[in-house]
DNA sequence: CAAAAATAAGACTATTTAGTCTCTTTTTAA
DNA sequence: TTAAAAAGAGACTAAATAGTCTTATTTTTG
């Protein structure tokens, strides 16, 4: 595969991720992502086998977007506190449009394939390991600074972390309200006392 | 429309409402339910104007299995904080496969339609406005009761649990670990404290 | 019981779907 | 610069899709 066949392969894969984020992915068709892409079947079945493989590379990318951004917000900040708000303000920036348009794509792809896609199921699971471990690793430094309570539960807060903003995310979009994420991440700042 | 009628209508709906909730609304087709249902398409669209009728229906439906299972838990009890744990306990049996074995209609649907249908984002929307007002009640009963603490905040903490329990089932699922459920239930528990 | 009305079957259609294949164009490298 | 390789276009196919229509059967009712 040449420069151009990599870039042709990436582009392909930018404008699917958008488009499985919006419409889902038994939502959206083939044509469709030729269409918003602006090339031909013979462009896409080149690089990719089925449309499978663009499904998960895809998820893949919206992941490593999704990953990216919080890894860099995060580092920018010195406290465990900050590195915590830095990731919550992540997602007040999901709600309000301003990243992921159509909403968390580690939730979007978990409901949908849960019960249908094994392959795809692993992949969400896989993240939500990290990006429990990723929190797991700002509490116990923000426990060790004494910035949180030293008896905190490091091994349930994370996973509940977690699930209070990706269901906050549901019922905002939903609700078409983004106040609820951001009345949540608030109760959950109170929880852990900041 | 004979009472037979009625009785088809219902099977197609009481059908389509479980198809739907584990394939999705876009991942089942009108054929698959057809098979599963035992009927031809003269007998479905005959009463159902068109695919989307049945979609509306079958996510009715599974609204109104889910709420009546919620009252009825929620009945049985005489304090409020038994009530809330009866409203818990529906939900880790969710996770365990007893009831909605797919998942949350209420969650599966959201996280579906929110971006591409807004009829049934508008039926997702009044079911977590009602779920809300539900728990609401149940708190400012127990807090009259002293069961809760007299400063709860009772504009916020229904939107929480809300969105602890609909969140930890989508983490659940995606891992296929019951506990995560489990466990972020117990911490909602202790922080509303019983 | 007979006529009318409701229910259901299933063949049929038009469109969309994922995927293939051949041919042309563009890029790379000798 | 030219031969080979890679990239891309797009016509084509087979299957699946939602939905229609006519016909047969069953049920209701006068």
């Amino acid at each position: 595969m040449t420069e151009k066949g990599i870039r042709t392969r990436n582009h392909f894969i930018e404008v699917s991720a958008a488009l499985f984020n919006h419409y889902g992915y038994a939502g959206t068709s083939v044509d469709t992502i030729l269409d918003k892409a602006g090339y031909s079947k013979g462009a896409l079945y080149r690089t990719f086998k089925d449309k499978e493989e663009i499904v998960v590379e895809a998820f893949k990318f919206n992941l490593k977007e999704l990953g990216t951004r919080m890894q860099k917000e995060i580092d920018k900040e010195l406290t465990a506190k900050r590195k915590l708000n830095a990731m919550f303000r992540l997602y007040t920036d999901v709600i309000l449009g301003k990243i992921f348009p159509n909403g968390c794509p580690l939730l979007n792809t978990s409901v949908e394939v849960d019960d249908t896609n094994d392959q795809m199921r692993l992949i969400a699971s896989k993240a939500f390991d990290t990006w429990r471990d990723l929190i797991r690793e700002i509490l116990e430094e923000g426990i060790k600074n004494n910035e949180f309570d030293q008896n905190m539960d490091i091994g349930q807060v994370p996973d509940f972390i977690i699930a209070t903003i990706e269901g906050s995310i549901a019922i905002s979009k939903a609700q078409k309200n983004p106040s609820i994420v951001v009345n949540n991440i608030q109760m959950l700042k109170q929880i852990l006392n900041f």
